[in-house]
DNA sequence: CTGAAAGCGCTAACAC
DNA sequence: GTGTTAGCGCTTTCAG
């Protein structure tokens, strides 16, 4: 017997299936009796519900899906582990996707999260939905929670980092350290969070007493570790080269510490640095400043958010700033 | 209406639900008319398959379980990434569950695979199962592939890379470019692809003319950056270091990379380096030689082997041996 | 070419 | 305390 069931268990027991149900869930009054040889009935049997059976009947999946774009640091991969251990604490279980770039298969993901009923939706940053996909999941109902981006004409809760707050602090950590030349390396403002990361460099230095027009910035088209290593390459080959270099993402700052290795340039006597996001901060040689952002909060929220909507669908929209911490590793000189 | 099903197409559209199942299956004779009004119909309610009923019915999940324990490196992420690919290409899909290393979690992410039906298992390195769990699967019909692991007791086919060649060849690379005293540093051989890895190296160094005893080795607990810090200090202490090291895994080399750094000595100038897997090899400063495993052969050879056994479950034990690719980033001083 | 109907395994009333 | 039973939405014969 392949696949025994609750029948199979029910007779081996001999109780009815509904006997079966009451142990199992721990609910409504069994005898110590029955309570025994049901047990002792699927230890033998190798009994396994079916989650098939149960979620067609209940309606209810206890699925939290969560989509994310492949990615080379592991960012979301930290993202969707404090959403797994959250959701589970919650009752949950968490169905991470992740986007391939390839085909057809981007617009197939949310189908494939409602064909297989979820419960509620995480989008993990640039995972983006077209209006359709969105329009699938308020029909069915499906709350969503999308973290470090925002859908404002949509009913979707979101959930950022204080990415000026953080920004700002980073370059304050330069400016207090005597800097001035403090160049910013990062992505184009491409989003709320490129943005904001920009901003807050931009008003550090204007507090600084450096005026808009006369700092220096290098804007990428994406996170990549070539375009930090250009990124540097163009600010060494500046008149007045930069004290130090802010740069928004860790895999950023990894190019731009290649291109000082081959000049020969030293971390943090040569150069000051630091990244931010704290993704592979930590292995680089040196390993350099960073901010981490809070990922237990993150996880807590997210869910949070969603189980509150889950019990009532038509909330008003809930939203969430989560702060970061400074990882001081000794990467910025003090002049 | 937040959940239309097949009868409510089959009403709108005026046939029976096996009319609407042989439209949406593209099985079977229909009449064009009664597709096209099937179809409308689909897309006027936004119908979206019920894929548990679907499941309860053909006793098929269609699902491809993959379990993997939480690692720094994304080593992991690419082999699921590669095995979604190739599931997908074979009407699957791949489940990955990662395995949180906290509480009861471990034990029962393979009911939980259970639960879901999952059709297969990929059991992703150092996952282990208990043999309740392998008993459960086996008893369940459930075809079971590990990736380099073996259970050789158990009907499970395998797959490894050839790490003892692997490392034979970045052990010969610095052979080859005149170095000598080569050490190694690597975690010690707590399973096969470890120990395969430290051969590779013993064999290469006898080859070369080095005695096993006069051979230089650190082993390491894990593959931690810390330890790669450690064993590269230990090292550089000895009373004749050694002109190149080779390093059984690029979290290590990081970790010995910082070594390096702190003590000014550059690379491959001072010191030559390698590292092994190609997971950030290419992140690190320099970017350094490594690797990289055929994770497109993996990919294929895992899934093929499931399909294989889902076929026909008694199969005999299958294995196969995946190669590496060499990537030269210039690491190695020739002298 | 199409429809009716019998399950798949489980849950949740509702009886007893 | 326990058992019976009616679905959940789909697939799949088997008749037409």
């Amino acid at each position: 017997m392949a696949e025994p069931n609750m029948k199979d268990i029910a007779r081996l027991a001999g109780v009815s299936t509904a006997t079966v149900g009451r142990v199992l869930h721990n609910s409504g009054y069994v005898s110590e009796e029955a309570r025994e040889s049901v047990n002792r009935a699927v230890k033998q049997l190798g009994y396994v519900p079916n989650s098939y059976a149960r979620t067609l009947t209940t309606k209810r999946s206890g699925l939290i899906g969560s989509m994310f774009l492949e990615n080379d640091n592991n960012l979301f991969q930290t993202m969707n582990k404090v959403l797994t251990a959250e959701a589970e604490a919650r009752g949950y279980k968490l169905l991470p996707i992740q986007v391939r770039s390839d085909a057809h298969n981007e617009a197939d993901v949310v189908k494939q999260m409602v064909e297989l009923r979820v419960d509620a939706l995480v989008i993990i940053s640039d995972a983006h939905l077209t209006d359709d996909q969105f329009e699938l999941l308020r029909l069915r109902l499906i709350p969503v929670v999308a973290i470090e981006r925002n859908y404002p004409k949509r009913e979707i809760d979101n959930i950022y980092f204080k990415d000026f707050e953080g920004a700002y602090e980073c370059t304050m950590r330069f400016i207090r350290a005597g800097h001035r030349r403090i160049a910013f390396l990062g992505p184009r403002p491409f989003g709320k969070t490129e943005a904001d990361r920009l901003e807050g460099f931009r008003w550090a230095m204007m507090d600084a007493g450096v005026p808009r027009e006369r700092q220096m910035i290098y804007q990428t088209e994406h996170y990549d570790l070539e375009m930090g290593f250009q990124g540097m390459e163009n600010l060494l080959a500046l008149p007045e080269r930069p004290t130090a270099v802010f740069c928004a993402a860790d895999m950023l700052a990894a190019g731009a510490m290649q291109a000082l290795y081959n000049h020969r340039l030293r971390i943090p006597e040569d150069m000051s640095i630091s990244g931010y996001d704290n993704t592979i901060a930590r292995h680089l040689s040196p390993a350099i400043n960073s901010m981490v952002p809070d990922m237990e909060k993150l996880g807590k929220t997210a869910i949070d958010m969603i189980v509150k909507r889950i019990r009532n669908y038509s909330l008003p929209t809930q939203s969430a700033y989560l702060a970061f911490d400074y990882m001081d590793r000794g990467t910025i000189k003090i002049i």
